[in-house]
DNA sequence: GCAGTGACTGTACGCATGTACAGTATTATG
DNA sequence: CATAATACTGTACATGCGTACAGTCACTGC
């Protein structure tokens, strides 16, 4: 019988955890590799030994979570469509913290997590235009700029989970369960609207003079 | 006649803008007194001089960036309603870069920029009441909770300007006349909504199930 | 004119950082 | 069992950091 703190994972995994654990956390600036390396129980320059520099494992923790993301939302494609983008990707205790370390490396603009939302757009596209095909949605004038939209105010809502749990009680980052409270007014928001047709015509108007004369 | 390179702000107040423009590109905890100190044209011993500290510094920041928000909305709502919660805020060059201190700001969580999101939920739940009476917009059965996913949603959609930016070839942090790739479809959206009516009601059977269930 | 006050700089100190390096333990390979 | 390779650590070094301090300059009030 193996004791209960035993951790069978090789230590490079248990770093890669423990950096995306504290990049999370703090952010990539604010976070020390020595702080890294107390985290996973190993010494600083096994940390380097490992992965050269600091910048290099950060970029092993993008690859590693856009792979697992990847994984997850093509296991969540096969179990049929969703109406939460991301409830595939919310977290269990115990497990690096995905959707946490998402929410601050979005800002930080790398190329990987930024492949990773053009796929999260791309494949927005794809199953609204089913959802539309089989009447589960409304169509649109602009397909793939409202995918992007609801894709960015999905991934938007998740940087601001602090925020959002300060104003309505809800954890974006938690169990689907705890998100009701942005869920419901969000999807009443999705179904009846806020704006009265009128004034969508007016702003269309506008924005279209604007494109003209602008170029 | 003043030569065109002068600057009459006080060396505080350079310092100051100088400090939001380096924390608005590269965040906080990457950002050097030294650099603060090279782009205000002073040294770095009159930072600490007038802040005292580095973290002192980046509260006067938040305060005065916070202040500037007030007062542009306060005069912007002498004007009159706007659809666009952030639209007395969009910069003008030659300023500092208010939204994008903000866009990165809003992920540290200081107490100063938090009780600013709550204000402009307050405001927004305020101007959104009068709207709907006004028959401008649709009514809800959650004002306060759609008031906050809206300005969460702006809010959110500003952090991820440069994902918006990449997606759509949209700038939310200039001027408003760029903006309009990413204001028609999110005007549609807000208009004809995307779900129909029997999603809504089977979502909110549910997460009042989960409610009742949960507690 | 002179003391006083605040703006401002140069220098320096202590500390934390990223990482290189030499060496030891552990494991794999013949 | 011997050898090679890999995992891993302790130590050390250069760099850059925040900031304290002493001192200079410019201006104000008497």
């Amino acid at each position: 019988m193996r004791t209960v703190t035993a951790d069978d994972r090789t230590a490079r995994a248990r770093i890669r955890d423990a950096a995306i654990a504290r990049f999370a956390a703090d952010g990539v600036a604010a976070t020390s590799v020595r702080s890294i390396a107390e985290n996973a129980g190993v010494s600083p320059a096994l940390v380097i030994h490992h992965f050269g520099t600091k910048e290099a494992l950060r970029a092993a923790c993008d690859r590693h979570v856009a792979a697992v993301i990847r994984e997850r939302k093509l296991a969540a494609a096969e179990a049929g469509p969703q109406l939460d983008p991301l409830a595939a990707l919310r977290e269990h205790p115990d497990e690096p913290p995905l959707l946490r370390y998402l929410a601050r490396t979005l800002v930080d603009g790398t190329a990987e997590v930024a492949a990773l939302v053009d796929e999260l757009v791309a494949d927005a596209v794809e199953y609204m235009a089913v959802g539309v095909e089989s009447g589960m949605l409304k169509p649109s004038d602009h397909p793939r700029e409202r995918a992007a939209v609801l894709t960015v105010w999905s991934l938007g809502a998740l940087v601001l989970h602090e925020h959002l749990d300060r104003l309505l009680g809800t954890d974006l980052t938690g169990p689907a369960s705890g998100t009701f409270r942005y869920a419901l007014p969000a999807t009443e928001l999705l179904t009846y609207g806020l704006l009265p047709e009128e004034i969508y015509m007016r702003v269309r108007d506008a924005l279209g003079a604007l494109t003209e004369a602008g170029s």
